[in-house]
DNA sequence: ACTGAATTGTGAAAAATATCACGACTTATT
DNA sequence: AATAAGTCGTGATATTTTTCACAATTCAGT
């Protein structure tokens, strides 16, 4: 939209920095360099020069990063004075340590309405979130744009389908289910049992290697 | 170890290759080509092909791949063959999901031990896991040498000190503190409030642009 | 055997990302 | 006021990753 320069590996971390300088100002910090930044969160101090910098200049020299404004900064960039809605579809295992979890604590992301098609689950509560029957989708996903997909793989293609339909713009996948979805959405996939095997790989074959 | 010229950005998408390899095989199919294989699993063509040729001329001119070869030749190559152990401490909503879930089936990964602090936890079998005290990790990690931690933000660094001090070689992070290691260990970070965050950022900053 | 369609493996180019290194500026101290 | 220490912002460079594009090869059909 506005920013389309930003590189993608900067927007990937800037929720991060976020959370890291609002720990700083519960801290009652005041100032804080990049030196000191990168060590919290393990990125290069360059790297994060370089990051802020995309955004104009954000901090003094000789001085640091004021954290209050950086921190105010980020939060109209991040857009964190609005909440923003989010869908979970699946309320399995993974799906219902979701639902329990408190997104709102340092992003303002909540979870506020939840699928599922086994009757057992529909029409309770889990962690204040209703959980309602799969096919009401169409009435109840409302204009949210964001949801989660925690479904077993083989529903996760037709499920994707009836969301797309529905109008939404992003899903982060949590199945190993590579699914398809116009071009215009976006699709963030988190496959735990490659991230595994892929640390298990590292292990054998890049040992004494700089981690990543 | 032995490949240190694979790129890491190669060693990542390794397990998602022998996944769908997995499926091809199981669907009865003797031969793939990078396309077909490029559609299954988003990734382009040419960078499937590049991949696979860090380990040699896996595949035929004019023909592709032969799945069971190339299945064969990943098994050993992701060490496929023998199971890797893994712990996990904190069975609290993620973990407990964690254990829940299976992932010999694609994977010869298998949770083995599980620590928690709290006592209503300790002594019971989750998913066939049982869960020992945090106190007991001295004697019970073995020579496990992965563990999973999704402990609470505080904790992570406590416990990380005692895993390395216990010898132990990766860690998958899943709880938002930014853990310190030595070099030689592996560290990775999944990091779910930031990856939904992420999203959110990129679907209000970067729309229409081409997914990840 | 020949032809045409399919597909690999890879050199070369492009794009994206990370890092180095330093001039310019800020603050604190004497 | 001068000096020293600290730190940013960024041009330049290095590294990593992706993509293009095509010669070489294989296969199937005639
Ligand atoms: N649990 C893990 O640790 C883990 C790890 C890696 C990957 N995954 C993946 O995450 C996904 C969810 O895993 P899980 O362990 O929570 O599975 P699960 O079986 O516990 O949960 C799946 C849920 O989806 C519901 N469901 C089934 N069909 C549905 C439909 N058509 N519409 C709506 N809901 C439907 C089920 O009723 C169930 O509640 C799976 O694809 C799994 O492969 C899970
Ligand atoms: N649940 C989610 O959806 C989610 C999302 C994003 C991040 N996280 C992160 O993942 C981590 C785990 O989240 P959760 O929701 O499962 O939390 P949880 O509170 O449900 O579970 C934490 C578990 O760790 C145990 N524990 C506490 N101190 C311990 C210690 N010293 N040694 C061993 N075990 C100890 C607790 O008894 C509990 O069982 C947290 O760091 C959280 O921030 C969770």
């Amino acid at each position: 939209m506005d920013q389309n320069k930003i590189p993608q590996a900067t927007a990937k971390r800037l929720p991060l920095y976020y959370r890291f300088l609002n720990n700083l100002n519960q801290q009652g910090k005041k100032r804080v360099s990049s030196k000191e930044l990168s060590e919290a969160v393990k990125v290069d101090s360059a790297t994060i020069r370089r990051d802020f910098s995309y955004f104009g200049a954000l901090g003094k020299k000789g001085y640091g990063y004021n954290v209050e404004y950086l921190l105010g900064f980020f939060r109209s960039t991040l857009d964190q004075h609005e909440v923003t809605e989010v869908a979970l579809i699946g309320v399995g295992n993974l799906g219902t340590a979701f639902l329990h979890y408190n997104f709102m604590k340092n992003n303002n992301i909540r979870i506020t309405t939840a699928f599922d098609a086994d009757t057992e689950k529909v029409g309770t509560d889990i962690g204040g979130v209703p959980v309602y029957d799969i096919h009401h989708l169409e009435e109840k996903l409302d204009d949210i744009k964001v949801a989660i997909l925690t479904v077993p793989a083989v529903e996760a293609q037709v499920i994707t389908d009836k969301l797309v339909e529905k109008g939404i713009s992003g899903i982060l996948n949590f199945t190993p289910a590579r699914i398809s979805v116009p071009k215009h959405i976006r699709v963030h996939h988190i496959d735990l049992a490659v991230e595994l095997q892929a640390l298990v790989y590292f292990l054998k074959h890049y040992s004494l290697d700089k981690p990543e």
